[in-house]
DNA sequence: GCAGCCGAGATTGTAGACAATCATGTTGAT
DNA sequence: ATCAACATGATTGTCTACAATCTCGGCTGC
């Protein structure tokens, strides 16, 4: 998630695992075994163990005990609560960006909307995953509150892996268009008018996911059915 | 943080490390030498070692590297970010709670509210200080967030915290008035009326603390003329 | 007399090995 | 033939010893 390479060592771990699952090349009730991990990683097992506790306060990985640790499967339940989080917490941040609207403000964000276009030009799949999730963490730096900046973070890992979980149709073809439109309305400083646009980007995001029938937890199964490494 | 005891043997030691954080034996800045917990616990230094860094994500301690760990210090502009996070939060919060009341959920606000008038009767200190923050968890429980509810929980930690940093009064007689304000105004289904009681509740917190004067930022000094165990 | 440097002690960080636990496949009885 | 119990293999959880790093005291030189 950070823009830049990682300070410590593990949390590169992190960092890799999660945008391995971000970008579903982890599926999620995939097994993650700690030797396995420390092999590729070329680390020791403890560092990996460490990265694996800490993901798992995250939500992105579910730790059983004496079992080991898997790609995190969260139930329709929690993906309805989790975009309700975001929903509470986005709502009340834009509000405050609104209220303080600087050119160097403006000037970051179409820098970085231009960047998700560009992403997006060159099919650049990684890319497009973390900008997409850096232009709402954008929104929380400009608001200036650093705690729901993290709580947010988290939220949007969590949200990589519902939507790897849950997606419907291939590609959501969640291109830039509506951050822009968010962008419009904070910069003509229209408080309810941003609100109801970062709304409907949420909605439309929540609502691009098939969170009807009951839940494909099917872990045991489908490691076995899917082998890719 | 819990009602019950811990499950885990970690969790055991980070519930007793909060505790000791909230009650302000261990005062912010304090250093925490791993083994002198593991003796102390009587558990291994990697338990304390798992444990400590747990309660850094938790915002509890802070962790410099190769030079120990130690009781956080949170600046005056974080401690404003958490109660900031705490308005957002927990305005979200009571405005669900009120659109579902149920007499279950009246009676355990009820019984919560009993609780914490009890634990005042008989000066218990660390009852007190756990049902207070189990108030505000009882409300992100019936409003069905859970995970609100747990970024909740870590504000509250955190919140205990900056009390115990800044507060300027002894005794802040924060009685269980307030909360009583609030449980009236949920069960009259007043959702404007709750979120205001709430947002004075928190306010009267927030201002009962000393957050003038830039920061008391002594840690090397005070831990040497605050040699209690 | 004071500043800078160096070494001893202490504290944290890491790695490797061992013990405990769980899943799997086999064997035997009903 | 099916089910249950057991033994085996694999994986995680924990502990102990070692290495790296930092702090603090004393020492030397200016």
């Amino acid at each position: 998630m950070p823009t830049k390479t990682a300070q410590t060592p593990i949390d590169e771990i992190c960092n890799r695992l999660w945008l391995a699952i971000a970008e579903r090349k982890l599926r999620p009730g995939a097994r993650l075994k700690e030797e396995d991990l420390s092999a590729v990683f070329s680390v020791s097992r403890a560092r990996v163990r460490q990265a694996l506790a800490r993901l798992e306060v995250s939500g992105l990985v579910t730790l059983m005990p004496n079992r080991g640790a898997v790609v995190a499967e969260p139930s329709i339940e929690e993906a309805r609560d989790i975009f309700f989080a975001r929903r509470t917490i986005e709502d009340r941040l834009v509000e405050r960006v609104c209220t303080n609207v600087t050119p160097e403000a403006m000037a970051r964000l179409r820098a970085h909307l231009e960047e998700e276009r560009a992403a997006h030009e060159r099919d650049d799949t990684s890319a497009i995953i973390q900008l997409s999730g850096g232009f709402h963490l954008l929104i929380a730096e400009l608001a200036g509150s650093r705690y729901l900046g993290d709580v947010l973070r988290e939220l949007i890992s969590r949200t990589s892996l519902i939507i790897a979980m849950y997606q419907s149709r291939a590609a959501p073809d969640c291109g830039p268009q509506e951050h822009e439109e968010i962008i419009r309305m904070i910069e003509a400083g229209d408080i309810d008018g941003t609100k109801r646009a970062m709304a409907k980007h949420l909605a439309h995001i929540e609502n691009a996911l098939d969170l009807k029938h009951d839940k494909p937890r099917q872990s045991e199964l489908k490691d076995i059915l899917a082998r890719d490494g």
